[in-house]
DNA sequence: CCTAGGATTAGCT
DNA sequence: GCTAATCCTAGGC
């Protein structure tokens, strides 16, 4: 029989491809997490951004190389993580919004309380809660393991911006039951 | 210095 | 469906 094709990731490229790639791709801290279902690709030239206007301490770390963490405190309560993508320099990245809770789920739940699975990691700021996302992880490298099986990958136009609302860069398995919300389709 | 607003979520109507 | 919670950052004065 064939062997399973495990696709590739390219981190170093355009951040709209690795973020079609990340999906099913298992995302660890510190040994919890489990594998990506959504995602969203922000581009250095992309006015949702937050490197778009240029680098500051914040997002030094989308600067950076690529395969690590950049996170940022969003409506001033949840805690986001991406993982920095493209050459340094450019300054790009992905947002993880969505992951099946799979490693350390008791940890997870310690932080997050305890509530049903599809509550623990489904949203960019549950995300975050889960993982024990803060200041303390920018910079750090990405433990990433490569997927398990083959997932199919669905684009939509992303969520919760008012620039370049657009542009189809939200990337999401339409089977699992983790994602943040049901696909809208893009325009 | 001061202010507006945000890559969101939870809880209530 | 609507909105409060909550605080950091960029940008304007």
């Amino acid at each position: 029989m064939a062997a399973a094709v495990i696709p590739p990731l390219d981190l170093a490229g355009d951040p709209v491809v690795a973020a079609e790639q990340l999906i099913g791709w298992t995302l660890l801290v510190d040994g919890v997490g489990g594998p990506i279902v959504e995602t969203e690709a922000y581009r250095h030239d992309d006015p949702a951004s937050h490197a778009f206007s240029g680098q500051t301490a914040r997002n030094a770390v989308m600067f950076g190389p690529p395969g690590h963490i950049y996170v940022y405190l969003s409506y001033g309560i949840h805690w986001c993580m991406n993982i920095s993508c493209g050459p340094p320099g450019v300054g790009s990245g992905v947002l993880i919004r969505a992951l099946e809770p799979v490693e350390g789920v008791d940890r997870m739940r310690e932080r997050r309380g305890d509530r049903p699975l599809r509550e623990l990691t489904g949203g960019p700021g549950r995300v975050g809660q889960a993982l024990g996302a803060g200041p303390w992880l920018a910079g750090r490298r990405a433990d990433l393991r490569p997927p398990d099986r083959i997932r199919q990958v669905a684009a939509t136009v992303r969520v919760g911006i008012s620039k370049a609302v657009e542009q189809p860069w939200r990337f999401l398995d339409p089977d699992s039951p983790y994602v943040s919300r049901r696909p809208r389709r893009a325009a």
